[in-house]
DNA sequence: GTAGTTTGATAGTATTACTTTCGTTTAAGA
DNA sequence: TCTTAAACGAAAGTAATACTATCAAACTAC
């Protein structure tokens, strides 16, 4: 698990200077970098503070990642790539492909629940992280480059994943990637809606999202197909 | 028009020191603003960079804005309450629901290609931040302190409208309010996709992005009702 | 014509976002 | 065990940012 994960952050996203995974300073960063960002929240986050957290020089982080908009997009990237793995896992041997697609946008759609850290990572946390700052890491002027250097590869992954899924219920579906990326970004905006702005969803959406976004997708499908 | 947005930004949304609407270097703030922070992007724009522009002081933008934040929220609420103007516009005098609802969704969702300024604003400018800034109006520590103050009221007007306009058609929809907020704040999401990370939306996405909302919604709808 | 508002100019502070240098520690290899 | 390179910590420095405060001039309203 922590393997596949490794590969996948670290061979197709170079958003690093050097890999945070292969020392102990960098697992330490990763670990407490996650903590004070859910804690503080990405704003209010800096190298400075985190330093002083592990009792470094803050130049000794900058050895890792240019900027903490770096860093954010290296947890995004690993939070997604996980959540890859997941979906492999929660898919595999199921041959009938409506009840697949099913499985498929509960287990993108379903909240983090997993008590304790991945790796060194506190999951929870992340999570957090994800569905308050995921935007943050793609909504910058410097979309265009991180996209070219392959910044966001594994949400893009997840999201042709999804797609596949959909593509094998309904092959003529008139617009699957959409749909697929619109499920797993709009997920994440519906469960932050859902903690801050509840007045923009429904009162069960919490516990309902992912059948609400299972119907959704289920109801554009092609009837003739099923 | 212009009254009519006024009073919706003004009077229910205080996210302002001093109206900016009321004197005219408020103004100059407001449209020089809108012009630099679609160039720049919100992480180089400064109020430093803006005064010199307007060959004021710094200090004096301060007195009508707290923070580039601040602005934000103001730029992407008046955005809002020009669209919810727009979208009672195009859905005044339709007897017809499915026909009504149509209509808004379309209204919703297309891009603005309104030559000219709005009031003061270039009003293509303001989609464009619209687009990709948004989410970092409302995606912050801060999010539930500013949703009390009613910094997000149009956003959840029009939110609340469509979903009216969703009721209107099927009085049972299980999720009305998570449908319309996935479709108005997923249409901005999707636009921002189709032009920054193409792979993740059709290649067609860009012109028939509003047809593909429409359908969404159509499907889900309760075909009793129909 | 005076009082009040609005502005522009200047200055100043704290913090951030880095960069550079350098001596020490640690690990790895031969 | 000695050697060499990598990694680290400490310190110092720079440029920009995000403000705040003060004050005098201008303009505006009664």
């Amino acid at each position: 698990m922590q393997r596949l994960m490794q590969v996948n952050v670290q061979v197709t996203e170079p958003v690093y200077l050097k890999d945070p995974q292969a020392t102990e300073l960098g697992r330490r960063i990763l670990e407490q970098g996650v903590r004070m960002i859910d804690e503080l929240g990405l704003e209010a986050f800096t190298f400075g503070k985190l330093a002083a957290e592990l009792s470094t020089a803050e130049s000794s982080i900058y050895r890792y990642f240019e900027n903490k908009h770096r860093l954010l997009i290296y947890l995004i990237g690993w939070y997604w790539s996980w959540r890859e793995y997941k979906l492999a896992f929660d898919t595999a041997n199921i041959a009938d492909h409506r009840e697949r697609l099913g499985r498929a946008i509960r287990s993108i759609t379903e909240p983090v629940t997993e008590r304790g850290n991945f790796a060194y990572l506190d999951l929870r946390a992340l999570y957090r992280i994800a569905v308050s700052e995921s935007a943050k890491a793609y909504m910058t002027k410097g979309v265009d480059t991180e996209h070219r250097e392959g910044c966001f590869g594994s949400f893009k992954r997840i999201c042709d994943r999804l797609k596949e899924h959909i593509l094998s219920v309904d092959p003529a579906h008139p617009f699957p990637a959409m749909l697929a990326s619109n499920v797993v970004d709009g997920s994440m905006v519906q469960r932050f809606f859902a903690e801050h702005l509840p007045s923009l969803t429904e009162k069960q959406a919490r516990a309902k999202l992912s059948e609400l976004f299972v119907e959704l997708v289920f109801a554009t499908m092609n009837k003739k197909n099923q």
